[in-house]
DNA sequence: TGTACCTATTGACAAATTGCACATATGGTG
DNA sequence: CACCATATGTGCAATTTGTCAATAGGTACA
């Protein structure tokens, strides 16, 4: 398991659940969440999971933050709900241009993951030379 | 191709060239270069490009400044190489708190990549039932 | 000798991301 | 009313990373 100097930012471990490693990851998944139901914050922190985010490991204020950026930048609109009981809840749309964004998103992960491949690749190729190189 | 907020910092993207997406990947790379060969910063900044870093990509001052990190953290140890033309050049080997570093992060690696695996699935399951849908 | 250029390293600053702590408001239950 | 679950939000500090500038040795060439 990977240790970091503790406390503070993106990407961080201290030691038991896995961190998130890709920059900016939970922009795609919100996405892609909304896509495929119109939701609000407080219900798309525990849809996450989906996504290998352990419970209780996302903040939902980093959710909120992240809808109200991606509204400004014109990929989700919302509109607020007072149906039902308790507070109102702004639930969220993704719009065509959102779309187009998540798809941007995805061939990038595609990249990303031939990156990641090589760089295992690499890794075993190397890893085994030097074993022979030992024995 | 995925445009952001133009200026400033990590997994910046501004047209053109494919940022990098995941968090501190420059140093799993440093220390898989560097357990291949011995080398110094001023080199390592070219031998880069294997991983997918495009040429003129990565600053040297980054590479110089995670060098040093780890040598703090107590991955890697380096001394001054006099011999040759130029400036002296500090040498940077991995130490074997390095390579039990670096297996961690591989096995990180594999675990991120089947979380991409996990998206990109879903992104693709999910496109096809809105299309039926549409149609 | 001067100066221009390549190699090599380092330091300083600014911008972006994110975890965490805290504040606020609604409605239901005892 | 007190208390809790729901629901949204603000502010701050730590960390990461890109950019730019500074320093310094060595070589080539007029």
């Amino acid at each position: 398991m990977i240790q970091r100097r503790r406390r503070g930012r993106g990407g961080e471990f201290d030691g038991g659940v896995l961190p998130r490693r890709i920059a900016r990851f939970l922009e795609p998944c919100l996405l892609l969440l909304l896509r495929g139901d119109a939701s609000h914050g407080y219900n798309l922190v525990d849809a996450l999971s989906q996504f290998g985010f352990a419970p209780g490991t996302v903040d939902a204020s980093v959710v909120y933050r992240m809808l109200r950026e991606m509204e400004v930048g014109g990929w989700v609109t919302s509109q607020w709900d007072t149906a039902g009981s308790g507070p109102p809840r702004r639930v969220y749309q993704v719009t065509p241009e959102g779309e187009a964004y998540l798809a941007a998103w995805v061939d990038d992960l595609r990249y990303t993951r031939e990156e990641l491949d090589r760089f295992i690749a690499f890794y075993v190729r190397q890893g085994t030379a030097s074993e022979s190189k030992q024995t």
